[in-house]
RNA sequence: GGCCUGUUGGUGAAGUGGUUAAACACACAUGCCUUUCACGCAUGCAUACAUGGGUUCAAAUCCCGUACAGGUCACCA
């Protein structure tokens, strides 16, 4: 019996003709340089940070090389399907601007030249690459029970010996011809092996665009590469997908290096050129002194959906996974103020080979940043999008007062040294609240005086306020002369340089005066400039919360 | 247990044999500035290169052992 009456009665009516694939998904017409990745993922659920994090390399590497980056879904395990998980992804990438320029693009739609996107469409393809490997002696069928694999697999342990299908412990390896057709004839289920040829003895040096040079024994796994269910195995989707979508780097995580040697082999099996490989380490997370994994199921922080309800900027995230990615990202920045991230030259060799630590602090700091740089408009925008889905009350208030909330979100902004008071949009209400009427008339109040606590004296300092020194029309330097005036008035020094020189003749100084002020008109004792608050709110908002609170604190 | 990888301060890290006082940033602390806060500026964070050996005139940087950490060893990806 030969291989291919052997390939035919294992993979009956599948084509073994594989050369015909290089003619429809032919090499990109790409330039020298192009890099062409993917983001792979199963659909089993959304897509957390650390894919995030690889699909954002991914992206950024095509596009400075003017090449391609696509999204194949790997649901080659039919048991841990997650319903609408694609739609989860393609959602997850479209909300972090993370461009898809060929694969999947809904549950069942994709777009490109190199599909299907979604491995479980190609069945036909891989089993077309399986036959023809049983055709060539390189792949043959196995016949083994799960019980039969476990007792080997405890036996080898009780013997200490490595673990896995290969060797003298590859029993179907071994069976005849004959033997196959009878167990075939008998209808005995079987899988499709590999048949290694490597020496786990004999090491190969490979080169990982992060890892640097590895030096990796051979593999002498006789890995599954067809499953009962005839869909193929990652290793070999891994194969046949990344052959024939042209993928010139695979970008994933550093679990996959110890499967490097197999895939590795499996390119050379073909006689195909392999990709170039940059296996990404995760990030960590501190907890309780140790580090591990960012895990999905204990960190808010992992799942991409905690940026959307925090309000952080995608673009702000992204800054951020940079630093991660690229440490000397942070200086250029800093020195290229003017330009963005796409204009960063992203280097694999500046990564760092171990992972690193995910900082929420540090995410806010660059957060912050971002936001202090953009223009009152541009946080309005922004903020709009975010209370639209979050906050449907503050979303009314902001679509009613365009312009007045505008101008609330310009102080000190738009300013050489613009205040960096926001790291995200669910910060703002927060912090503005007392500037919107609405907002301040059902907020409760608490007042946080500090130095002067005095009702009496506080309703004093008010009542001149209103009746000797508030004058409308003021420029922030007469206004401030009057404050000062009103300093004066109760025994507050006008300086505080003054006050400090000389502290047994003053109650205090010009600051204690405007702390009144300030706190009774917002609550708060840190807001920003007083004068522009009270620029924005107008004589009768100010006269108005001076005259209740006096009310209100009458003994 | 086998195999692979990693280990620089509270954190991210720069740095690959020799102008090192080991950059820079975050966090924290103090001071200055300031009508508050924020910003900004200045300073600090005890002798930080896991550990033991070795190579060398010279090591965070090269080699070996040890410890610790991560990954992997499925008809899961």
């Amino acid at each position: 019996m030969t291989n291919k009456e052997l390939a035919d009665l294992l993979l009956p009516g599948v084509d073994s003709d594989i050369s015909k694939y290089e003619k429809i998904y032919p090499e990109r017409n790409l330039g020298e340089k192009a890099i062409v990745t993917r983001f792979a993922p199963s659909p089993t659920g959304f897509v957390h940070m650390g894919s995030l994090f690889q699909s954002f390399i991914s992206r950024k590497v095509a596009s400075d090389t003017n090449g391609v980056f696509f999204l194949r879904i790997e649901d080659t395990d039919q048991k841990r399907l997650v319903e609408n998980s694609v739609r989860g992804i393609v959602d997850d990438l479209h909300n972090f601007e993370i461009e898809l320029d060929e694969g999947m693009i809904d549950e069942d739609k994709e777009k490109g030249s190199y599909g299907p996107y979604l491995q479980s469409k190609r069945k036909d393809i891989y089993q077309s690459f399986v036959k023809y490997l049983l055709e060539q002696g390189k792949a043959y069928p196995c016949f083994c029970s799960a019980e039969e694999i476990e007792e080997t697999r405890l036996l080898q342990e009780k013997k200490k010996q490595r673990i896995g299908y290969y060797g003298r412990f590859a029993k179907c390896r071994r069976l005849t011809p004959e033997q196959i057709q009878e167990k075939v004839a008998n209808g005995e289920p079987y899988i499709i092996r590999l048949k290694s040829h490597g020496d786990f003895e004999h090491k190969i040096k490979v080169h990982d665009l992060i890892k640097g040079t590895l030096e990796i024994p051979e593999n002498d796994l006789d890995i599954v590469i067809l499953k009962s269910d005839g869909l193929p195995t990652y290793h070999f989707a891994h194969l046949v997908d990344d052959h024939l979508m042209r993928t010139t780097h695979v970008i994933r995580g550093d679990e996959w290096l110890s499967s490097l040697a197999l895939h590795i082999q499996l390119f050379e099996t073909f006689g195909f050129q392999p990709p170039k490989y940059a296996h990404i380490s995760p990030i960590m997370k501190e907890d309780n002194g140790v580090k591990r994994k960012l895990s999905k199921r204990k960190d808010p922080e992992a799942a991409v959906s905690y940026y959307h309800e925090k309000g952080i900027p995608v673009e702000a995230v992204k800054l951020y996974l940079m630093t991660l990615a690229n440490t000397n990202f942070e200086q250029w920045y800093d020195c290229n103020k003017d330009k963005t991230l796409a204009d960063f030259p992203f280097d694999f060799k500046k990564m760092s080979s171990s992972g690193g630590l995910f900082d929420v602090e540090k995410l806010m700091n660059i957060s912050k940043n971002y936001m202090s740089r953009l223009k009152a408009s541009e946080i309005y925008d922004g903020l709009l999008a975010w209370t639209k889905v979050h906050d449907s009350e503050f979303f009314e208030i902001l679509m009613k007062q365009k312009d007045y909330a505008i101008s609330v979100f310009n102080i000190e902004r738009e300013q050489k040294k613009p205040r960096k008071d926001f790291a995200c949009y669910s910060d703002i209400k927060n912090q503005t609240w007392y500037m919107f009427e609405e907002l301040y008339d059902s907020h409760e109040k608490e007042y946080d005086f500090q130095t002067i606590q005095d009702k009496q004296e506080i309703s004093k300092i008010l009542t001149s306020y209103i009746e000797n020194h508030y004058r409308e029309e003021d420029s922030k330097e007469e206004w401030f002369e009057h404050m000062k005036d009103l300093a004066e008035e109760f025994g507050y020094a006008r300086e505080v340089k003054e006050y400090k020189e000389n502290p047994e003749k003053y109650k205090g100084h010009i600051g204690d005066i405007s702390l009144v002020l300030r706190i009774v008109l917002t609550t708060k004792s840190m807001t920003p400039d007083l004068y522009d608050i009270m620029s924005i709110l107008g004589k009768e908002t100010i006269f108005s919360r001076y005259r209740t609170w006096i009310e209100q604190n009458q003994e």
